[in-house]
DNA sequence: GAGTAGATCCTCT
DNA sequence: GAGGATCTACTCA
């Protein structure tokens, strides 16, 4: 059984809880009818203002993350180095620029579409390892950015599959060392032993 | 196997 | 005009 989610579980406040509950989830993209699927297994929460490390820290708002100020259930692409989309999920309501970076998938749908745009000539550990990596695999582009999870063209479902606790691990971030002290925070969850998270404990 | 540099472009100051 | 929620390839051991 397969239900997607729906509202309410975006807009719920604790936006770190909601980053552990989406470890299991499937992430579904379907651009122009090519389905591409992966159940995710590593995320990133982002809590807002009071977290330096995220876009909206300090109550910073731009035409950029103004999609983080809104409510939640909706997509926030952002292009980092200039080669890389990286994929969020807004959460919490309207004026909380919550939001959770995906960074792993372990694909499920569409394999060789995800191989096709990333390049690859099988299916190896990397294809969806790192939130670069994950766009590129599910097509996602800064376009992208502002849709609704609501859709039918981007969307995260639940087919009863999930970890337990014993599986999920939580550690600081990736890549977020500027932050300072906010940087150690251990809002990145993953799942134990899955080959898909990024490896490199901080 | 580990460590480091380069790629590359949009966004904010 | 600088820098970033990263990845890959290449060097060196």
């Amino acid at each position: 059984m397969v239900k997607k989610l729906e509202a309410d579980f975006y807009e719920r406040k604790d936006v770190v809880k909601i980053a552990k509950e989406l470890l299991g989830k499937i992430l579904v993209t379907n651009w122009k009818g090519i389905t591409t699927s992966g159940r995710i297994v590593e995320s990133e929460a982002y809590a807002g203002i009071i977290d330096k490390a995220s876009h909206a820290s300090g109550g910073r708002r731009t035409n950029r993350n103004e999609i983080m100020y809104g409510e939640g259930g909706f997509v926030y692409v952002y292009l980092c180095y200039g080669i890389h989309h990286l994929f969020n999920v807004v959460t919490n309501s309207k004026e909380i620029p919550h939001a959770i970076l995906i960074r792993a998938l372990d694909p499920i749908d569409g394999i060789g579409q995800m191989l096709l745009r990333t390049r690859k000539k099988k299916l190896d550990h990397s294809l969806t390892r790192g939130p670069g990596n994950v766009s590129k695999a599910l097509g996602i582009l800064t376009k992208h950015s502002g849709l609704s999870l609501l859709s039918d063209l981007i969307f995260i479902c639940d087919d009863g599959g999930s970890y337990s606790k014993k599986e999920i691990a939580a550690s600081p971030r990736i890549g977020v060392d500027y932050a300072g002290k906010d940087a150690l925070l251990p809002y990145r969850f993953y799942v134990k032993g899955n080959p898909f998270v990024s490896g490199k404990p901080r």
